[in-house]
DNA sequence: CTCCATTAGTACGATATCGCACTATATAAT
DNA sequence: ATTATATAGTGCGATATCGTACTAATGGAG
């Protein structure tokens, strides 16, 4: 394969992944309250499945977003009971956020639905597409993240 | 596959979409210049394969942008005269957005400083995961965008 | 032709995003 | 211990995003 063919392969790769992100992050957003975001939404469901919580920078680092737009979702997660901001004992400079009991049921209640919206789509084309592009979505996300500087 | 794991990977697929594009819009955005988006960028590379330019809301179906974002986004490449906004000969109500030379000359500029600071990534993957999840990829945009209301 | 429902684009306002600069704390160097 | 450097989080200001409501133009029904 040629060189130029390759750049305009991952070009279309991007291009897709941009796409999805689109369709799926407005979808998801129509069925969540208030103007919640898909972001906070994956923050939450990232803090749900740790139970000792994460510190604000480790978040920003996981979901790739910079530590003030994280100051700014946490803030409001926090003021909708979804999540606590504790002081973390191990260093004073730092924050632990946790899920609270209320954000793990807002979390599963809104999974809920997103399942069935989803449901036609997996009809439609069953898992193996998700389950096949998985395998290199993740050494693709790896693999930039690594080489980040 | 139980219903439930299959749930499970249909979400760690958007969650890996979702940082993908964190990833690669942020790397993308420090190579542009001023405050220039990623999804301009998009759009510009869609304008310059598509040399009889494309109405704003074709656009915005295109990339599942609200058509008000869109008018934001193109009043910005127009006024760096990387496109021009006609009005639309067989509808008055609508314009034909086009890519000027000096934006096709930007987007190749940029596609090579983009190609230069991915090539580790390429270098150490390979094509093959973009190649080979770009189907699939293909197939859920697809399905999705078809599926919508 | 007239009426009316639909469509393309935008103005406006509310909120989100994020770069820069700053404070407080932590860590390393001597 | 003292000083210098790095790190965690935030306030602020500039800009981006997008929902609502609007105007102008279109196209279909009678």
């Amino acid at each position: 394969m040629k060189y130029k063919d390759e750049i305009e392969e991952v070009y279309r790769f991007f291009t897709e992944v941009g796409i999805i992100n689109q369709l799926i992050s407005t979808k998801l957003e129509t069925l969540l309250p208030d103007r919640m975001t898909a972001t906070q939404f994956g923050i939450l469901g990232h803090l749900v499945r740790r139970p000792d919580g994460e510190t604000p920078l480790q978040l920003s680092k996981a979901f790739q977003i910079p530590k003030t737009s994280m100051t700014h979702m946490l803030a409001g997660l926090e003021t909708k009971a979804l999540i606590t901001l504790e002081p973390n004992p191990s260093d004073k400079r730092s924050k632990i956020a946790r899920s609270t009991s209320r954000g793990e049921q807002f979390l599963n209640e809104s999974m809920q639905r997103m399942s069935k919206a989803l449901q036609p789509v997996l009809d439609d084309l069953g898992h193996e597409p998700f389950a096949n592009s998985l395998t290199h979505l993740t050494r693709i996300r790896e693999t930039l993240d690594k080489e980040r500087d």
